[in-house]
DNA sequence: AAGTGGTCTAGACCACTCT
DNA sequence: GAGTGGTCTAGACCACTTG
């Protein structure tokens, strides 16, 4: 039997040892180790790209042994929130400095890889519309940034997204401070809002292009493009972001992968 | 230190035991198990929804411990090839009788979960035009099967899908065994043709209707519809199936997870 | 050499299902 | 009650990275 938790312990309801747990709402270890380490990532207390404690010194901290924090961090690696690196540590995921720059955009080249150029159209303070504040769970004229933007590969326009975000979540959002960032917007969100995605919802359908979309995306009226409303999540579950984007899938494609 | 494996031995090469492992190409023993239960598999041992012996049991036959066996089963059971039943066992997963029927198909209702209806259209026997050869890893004129099909969503087409199969996997495949046969086609084959669809990839575009997808799914011609190209693969990353589906997203849509 | 994640074992006990 | 998967522990050793 193990000494008392170091320091932070398990007090969830009902739980705390294994032993006191009984069949309703039963709840496992790891899956509380789980809990923690997601507050304090959630917290701040670990931040994107960074080392998080070695599994032997959270097993200590947590008064568990060693395997069960090892499944709760492989639960979190799979779920793309902590990233394992043998002989080096855990650190937390980032969309920022990672090989797969743009996790979350799906879209394919048919040929070749070349990279993507951002082109930012607009950036303004807006009220909700109704729509959009239903999604995010907030209300009807509620502040947010509106975000608009082109992506091109090769000087051809390619994607046209449409972002929305909570005012009170993305405070100092401006058009200059997104010009003067290299890499994608997720990043940014990380190191300068301390918001971080971990998961997203898409809804994809074939639409025709109405005379804006056409004139930016460089095609004619009545083309179909991929529509792509993306719900996007932080920890906890929370929706912090609603984007919609128009693809033009003349020379690439969105990819998935389906198990 | 455990007896020597009762039935099955270990004979990759340079492997067996782990103490034998060098630097490398170094495989771990219960990468070595699954692939062992992958070859049950492959081989018909073990058929689609079948229960296969519990773990207990794989590790003696094996010779190793009951945690390596759960290693192996839990990387199988979230790539969706095994299913764990708490209390009851660990069946093969498989595409007919489950509670998600059509686990490939993404397509969702704006509202409400009617069920699909299947309409078939053609099933004929074809050389494989070079495109398709391609894909499948096939040669040009090699003997296909060709199927098409619509389903249908209260009467209103939804989805048209043309399908090429490998001749030689499917001898007996026709018309009437397809009419005949209720659920989704991956479930007939594998209890006709004991293939087993494991994973795929998808390939999406927004796309013009042209006459003939028009009349069938009841859209003017020209409309946006979303073209869905899917490559399946069995065990050994082996693809079987290339299908192309155009899916009329005027009241479905496709739905994805990013993680 | 030290520290980290990765593998493997052996054994205990719990939760769930079926008979 | 017997059998299955699910959780947890403790300890050993391996593979990899860094100082």
């Amino acid at each position: 039997m193990p000494a008392a938790p170091a320091t932070t312990l398990l007090n969830a309801p009902e739980v705390g040892r294994p032993e006191a747990a009984t069949s309703p709402s039963f709840s496992p270890l790891y899956a509380q180790i789980k809990a923690l380490i997601i507050a304090k990532l959630q917290s701040g207390e670990w931040k994107a790209g960074e080392l998080i404690p070695s599994e032997l010194d959270l097993a200590k901290r947590f008064g568990v042994s060693q395997g069960t924090v090892r499944k709760a961090v492989d639960e979190m690696a799979a779920e793309n929130m902590l990233v394992r690196r043998q002989g080096r540590g855990t650190f937390v995921a980032t969309h920022a400095e990672q090989k797969v720059q743009y996790r979350f955009l799906r879209l394919m080249p048919d040929q070749g890889s070349e990279a993507l150029e951002r082109q930012l159209l607009d950036c303004r303070r807006q009220r909700a519309p109704a729509a959009i504040a239903r999604a995010l769970q907030m209300r009807t004229g509620d502040p947010m940034v509106e975000v608009r933007r082109l992506l091109s590969s090769k000087g051809a326009p390619v994607v046209l997204d449409d972002i929305w975000l909570p005012g009170d979540l993305f405070k100092g959002l401006s058009a200059e401070r997104l010009n003067l960032h290299r890499g994608p917007f997720y990043g940014l969100f990380e190191t300068e809002f301390g918001v971080h995605m971990i998961r997203a919802e898409e809804k994809i359908r074939a639409v025709a292009a109405d005379a804006e979309s056409a004139a930016l995306l460089q095609v004619p009226v009545g083309a179909p493009l991929l529509s792509v409303e993306r719900l996007s999540f932080t920890y906890g579950d929370k929706a912090v972001e609603l984007r919609r984007g128009l693809y033009s899938t003349a020379s690439h494609f969105y990819r998935n992968e389906l198990n």
